[in-house]
RNA sequence: GGCCCUAUCGUCUAGCGGCUAGGACGCAUGGUUCUCAUCCAUGUAACACCGGUUCGAUUCCGGUUAGGGCUACCA
């Protein structure tokens, strides 16, 4: 049984790049009838965010990434759990990591360490001093074996004893064969001095525990590898499938960071971008098919993801893309749904007239938040220059003529003829009648019934507004062209 | 500095010894058009460099260069 799982550290939000792991996670489990869990990595007391937790499965839900086991929230957002291998949070499993790390000391794997941060810092300056790589010197790793965990009143910490003169060789999925001298590994702390373990121990703990077959994270890790796969070995344990992902990179090629734009994938949800179109995106960075395909539902790349092909090479993050995609799937959703979706950007009035704007408005959205501004057009004449009235090398007489031989058929429009087909033909013939060019009836018109220089045509604004507000407008427009 | 990873259009990528090096985004031009957006068409632009291996290298190997990651009692 394939079993894969995302391990994020409880930051406050989900990283466009964690999503991105979630994700080949979740894809990569669901093609092959496995299982997909989350675990949350709270290790680091020193980092704790309130209600981190619950936002990030809050946000992992929206984007549609259901797992099979892990934390989950009920309605009144208190946490509970899913699975058998639980608990998920790290936190909540101290005792385990400090049985395993004792097993470790046992088979003198690992050993205590009392050296103060003092001692520690001194000797990583040194080491600089002399253009050494700064590691522990292996101060306390003969000393006198002591075999329980109760400690004198000093701090401990526990360390990884690394055997010396070996090579850790593993293949990886994505790299292929990768290799270290255990002479470049540092003699890793596993138990931190105030009872938590390290990210390496309880990672590899909770993996073995958790029956993971298949360990899919991102580049930053795999210098870190060779230390776990020396505590699999150390537990005499099966090592799983290690795969590591290249990393997002911004513009300039840095790593994705928080100073060059959002990263955060609540950024983009409250901005108005469509989980679909974010998953979609994000698929595509560092995987392709090897057909023209670009538009991938989950369902889609649960079936054609694959987990071999991935880029080597970190993929720069491009806003562009992901405008184009979100526009697609904009365009894509039925006007209901629509309104649904963008509820929050919308101000609270009729909802037919609503429905009405988005099919308008629809083509022109690059995120539903874009909506709210769109809107207002609809709902209140904006104050604007009278002089955009004018269209291109018009005059202000012709417009003026335009604006009227149009006022004078279209009150003669019954009312359950206002539509916009009726109301393009009516305009297009008041052109004609009158030997007159479109730029003079319907760029004045438009203007004149959305107050700007850009926006939909000016029947499908009128359709939207009605025949009573239409007129009013357009006379507006009349009387301060008059002025 | 050390160790490790990486290298095809500006960006995401296809390619897995022989191709006019393909697609998408972007950009440009044209068409449709009262403006904007959409849509359609066309164009733009890449194998980092130097050596090998080979009849033949974008593709395989080595090096150079350049980028990136790691180098914590952070993950």
């Amino acid at each position: 049984m394939i079993k894969t799982r995302f391990a994020p550290s409880p930051t406050g939000y989900l990283h466009i790049g964690g999503l991105r792991t979630a994700l080949y996670n979740y894809l990569y489990a669901k093609q092959n009838g496995g299982v997909f869990a989350l675990r949350i990595e709270d290790t680091d007391q020193k980092r704790e965010v309130a209600g981190a937790v619950e936002s990030l499965i809050l946000t992992l839900q929206k984007m549609g990434l259901d797992w099979d086991e892990g934390p989950m929230m009920d309605k009144d957002l208190n946490l509970t759990e899913k699975g058998q291998n639980g608990p998920y949070l790290q936190s909540k499993r101290l005792k385990i990591y400090q049985e395993y790390a004792q097993k470790l000391i046992d088979s003198k794997n690992a050993y205590f360490c009392d050296c103060t941060p003092e001692r520690l810092d001194k000797l990583r300056q040194e080491q600089e001093a002399q253009k050494l790589a700064p590691r522990y010197d292996g101060h306390c790793r003969d000393k006198a074996p002591i075999s329980k965990l109760q400690f004198p009143d000093k701090p401990y910490v526990i360390r990884l004893r690394v055997p010396e003169n070996r090579e850790v060789v593993f293949n990886d999925l994505i790299r292929g064969e990768v290799k270290f001298k255990t002479s470049e590994i540092d003699d890793q702390v596993l138990i931190k001095s105030d009872g938590f373990p390290t990210y390496h121990l309880a990672n590899v703990v909770d993996d073995h525990l958790m029956a993971v077959t298949h360990v899919i994270r991102g580049e930053e890790w795999l210098s870190s590898t060779p230390k776990h796969i020396l505590l699999y070995e150390a537990f005499g344990w099966t090592l799983p499938q290690f795969s590591h992902l290249p990393l997002l990179l911004n513009p300039d090629k840095s790593k994705l960071s928080k100073r060059q734009g959002d990263v955060a994938v609540e950024d983009y949800l409250a901005k108005g971008y469509l989980p679909e179109a974010l998953i979609n995106y994000v698929a595509l960075l560092g995987w392709h098919p090897s057909d023209d395909q670009e538009i991938f539902s989950l369902n889609e790349l649960v079936k054609s993801f694959d987990l071999c092909k991935v880029q080597k090479a970190g993929a720069v993050f491009d806003v562009n893309k992901l405008n184009w995609f979100n526009c697609y799937y904009i365009k894509q959703l039925p006007e209901d749904e629509l309104l649904k979706r963008c509820a929050e950007f919308l101000p609270n009035v009729d909802k037919d007239k609503l429905l009405k704007i988005l099919k308008v408005e629809k083509d022109r959205l690059n995120n539903l938040s874009e909506i709210g501004e769109k809107v207002k057009m609809f709902l209140e004449l904006p104050d604007y220059d009278g002089k955009i009235l004018i269209f291109k090398k018009s005059t202000k007489e012709t417009t003026v003529t335009g604006l009227k031989l149009a006022l004078a058929v279209l009150e003669n429009v019954p009312e359950n003829e206002w539509q916009k087909e009726n109301l393009n033909q009516i305009l297009s013939k008041v052109v004609t009648e009158n030997s007159l060019t479109n730029g003079d009836v319907f760029w004045p018109v438009r203007v004149a019934v959305s107050g700007a220089e850009k926006s939909p045509s000016p029947e499908e604004i009128m359709d939207v507004l009605g025949k009573e507000e239409s007129l009013a407008r357009i006379k507006t427009a009349i009387d301060r062209l008059n002025k």
